[in-house]
RNA sequence: GCCCUCGUAGCUCAGUGGAUAGAGCGUUGGUCUCCGAAGCCAUGUGCGCAGGUUCGAUUCCUGCCGAGGGCGCCA
């Protein structure tokens, strides 16, 4: 249980009591919110419950606070204050502290504390790049933020299912298939890429191995002699049936290669194309149809998402009777629906917003929504702008080194790129400083952070303890946490927000907040170590129950730190090795 | 034209409607016989403008000004 959540029930109970004692309805789930104080002197932690109350109840603010704390079971506080127009302070005793740390470890703490979830099963898709090139930047930012804020819910205690969906239908991969055909028919003549067709070099690298791994049917393989007799247009239609599949593959097997080095997971890979296989996107159509939010508009079927607040009715199906991709992906949101997912988040580019509109309209009209519990949220990955020196780096043919998510794999450490991708939320832009990501330096937050885990390690070699096993907390941890050791406290309590911090962020997927929690967490340790009278060495000899005590709150901090950026797919090193400065 | 994001310290940015608005970088000055100096300590006249909602607004709403991005019977 973390300690604000104890909180909570406490001044629940009292705020209950108090209305009973006024003669007072509190309003229909009333849960009062518990924040941190300020400043550690003010306690530990503060609720304004009372001035929420104070519309209900008719009374000042501080006369209901009054009240509250009257009825309050006090027993886990060392005190219990009125402040500022209302504010109740709570200042914890040891017993209370005690009731966080009775789990021995950050994991039993964290498994026990998933009993504060309201536990929801969530599907989370993100990156869904086309699989017609390599991923770009952006791909890399919903990748790390998608993947962190999946194991943050994961660790609230929800279910959840991380999925990428492929867009391996319609245009672009016919257009993908023709790309590779003029391709190949150009290494034996001499023809121009259309313009419709993907340019980049990549094709060529991808043509190349599957000319040496795939065998090539007759009616595709080409020589010299045959290109002279060719009837090009239909030779073309064919190549392409042929290669269209497999380019996809190819660029499939690429993208998920760098997925896995980005340490980036996903349960499923959904096809586009086994919708169609199966019917089910004319059958969605058909459903809307039956629901009478189609019209027919000059021959093809329209959706009116006008109804659910659109700019405009958007084309499900063309007048020639093939489905758009709208369609497609309103048949692949409803398997979603049917496969039991009450909450649906989705990553998208920041090329997509405008197509959020239609997307939930669409399932509204389906009827997804109208149950309790039941949310479709998109969230849009903003844009990444590389800068090199405080300038913007272009990302031209010429220039752009930059290109793509693998150039950016190869150049910058994956434990730089995911911290540097997660802290800012996801929907605003992003100034991704390549100087910085390159600085091996205290400029760079990342090595802060785990050099302060490194440094816990060192002290625990040094005090002559197995830093892979951590210590186990007991109570007597609790009892160095007093007002004459201020570094102590504020390192101890911030490690309590961790758990807490995890299910804030299950809530409300504000993935940034935790690398700056970490950094905050790696400055208090520091400030603590540095602290006369916190050095453990001298303390083993002469007072070796509060040295024990001194490795407990440096093995908690070790466990947070490794956890927190466990969760942000970042290693946590027990040594730190500089490259050397060439 | 419509939509999205952003405007907070010299710079880059934090800040689930609450108490004295915080970090990093930069600047300047201290600091290693001592568990790792990738460190620590000190150093600041800042919420774009105008309304509104609220007991309370940097936070929510509206308008304006400024910056970036996006708006297909493509996917």
């Amino acid at each position: 249980m973390t300690l604000r959540f104890f909180i909570r029930q406490l001044v629940t109970d009292a705020a209950r009591k108090a209305a009973a004692a006024l003669n007072v309805q509190l309003p229909e789930g009333f849960i009062p919110r518990i924040d941190y104080t300020p400043d550690l002197k003010f306690g530990h932690y503060a609720s304004p419950a009372a001035m929420e109350l104070a519309k209900v109840f008719k009374l000042p603010p501080r006369a209901i606070a009054e009240k509250i704390i009257a009825a309050l079971d006090n027993a886990a506080f060392e005190k219990v204050e009125l402040a500022g127009a209302g504010f109740i302070n709570f200042t914890l005793n040891q017993n209370g502290i005690a009731k966080a740390l009775a789990f021995h470890s950050l994991d039993a703490w964290l498994k026990a504390s998933e009993s504060e979830t309201q536990k929801d099963k969530i599907i989370f898709e993100y990156v869904s790049a086309n699989p017609t090139g390599p991923m770009n930047i952006v791909s890399a930012r919903a990748a790390s933020v998608g993947d962190s804020i999946t194991r943050v819910l994961k660790t609230a205690g929800h279910d959840v299912h991380r999925e990428y969906y492929v867009n391996d239908y319609g245009n672009q991969v016919e257009m993908l298939g023709l790309s590779f055909a003029y391709r190949y028919l150009q290494k034996f003549k001499s023809v121009t890429l259309p313009e419709t067709c993907y340019q980049g070099e990549y094709i060529s690298d991808y043509l190349e191995s599957l000319l040496a791994s795939v065998e090539i049917p007759a009616a595709v393989k080409l020589s010299a002699d045959k290109v002279t007799k060719l009837n090009q247009n239909d030779w073309l239609a064919e190549a392409a049936r042929f290669f269209s599949p497999l380019g996809v593959k190819a660029i499939l097997g690429e993208q998920q290669k760098d997925l896995a080095a980005f340490r980036t997971e996903f349960d499923n890979f959904f096809s586009e194309a086994s919708l169609h296989e199966k019917g089910a996107v004319l059958a969605i159509g058909a459903e809307l149809k039956k629901r009478g939010k189609i019209k027919v508009e000059e021959g093809a079927e329209v959706f009116l998402s006008t109804e659910y607040g659109d700019d405009k009715d958007r084309v499900v199906v063309r007048s020639d009777g093939r489905p758009t991709y709208l369609l497609a992906d309103i048949a692949y949101h409803n398997t979603k629906v049917a496969r039991g997912f009450k909450t649906i988040v989705d990553i998208w580019g920041p090329d997509h917003h405008g197509y959020i509109a239609r997307l939930s309209g669409a399932l509204k009209a389906l009827g997804f929504g109208e149950q309790a519990g039941e949310s479709f949220k998109v969230i849009i990955a903003q844009q990444v702008n590389l800068m090199e020196n405080g300038e913007p780096v272009v990302m031209s043919k010429r220039l752009g080194k930059f290109q793509t998510m693998r150039d950016l794999i190869e150049k910058i450490p994956v434990d730089v790129c995911r911290y540097f991708f997660v802290t800012r939320a996801l929907s605003t832009h992003l100034d991704f400083d390549l100087t910085l990501a390159l600085d091996q330096s205290k400029k760079n937050p990342v090595y802060y952070v785990q050099y302060a885990h490194a440094r816990i390690h060192s002290i625990f070699r040094e005090a002559g303890y197995d830093a892979a096993k951590p210590l186990s907390l007991t109570e007597a941890l609790p009892s160095l946490i007093t007002a004459e050791n201020p570094e102590r406290m504020a390192l101890f309590f911030n490690l309590m927000r961790f758990p807490e911090l995890v299910h804030d962020i299950a809530r409300n997927y504000e993935i940034q907040r935790l690398p700056e929690y970490l950094y905050q967490t790696a400055t208090l340790f520091t400030s603590f170590y540095h602290g006369k009278n916190n050095r453990i060495k001298d303390l083993l000899v002469s007072q070796p129950a509060e040295a024990e005590a001194l490795l407990q709150l440096c093995s908690l901090t070790a466990q947070v730190l490794e956890t927190g950026l466990k969760l942000l797919g970042i290693t946590a090193p027990q040594e730190m090795h500089r490259e050397e400065e060439v």
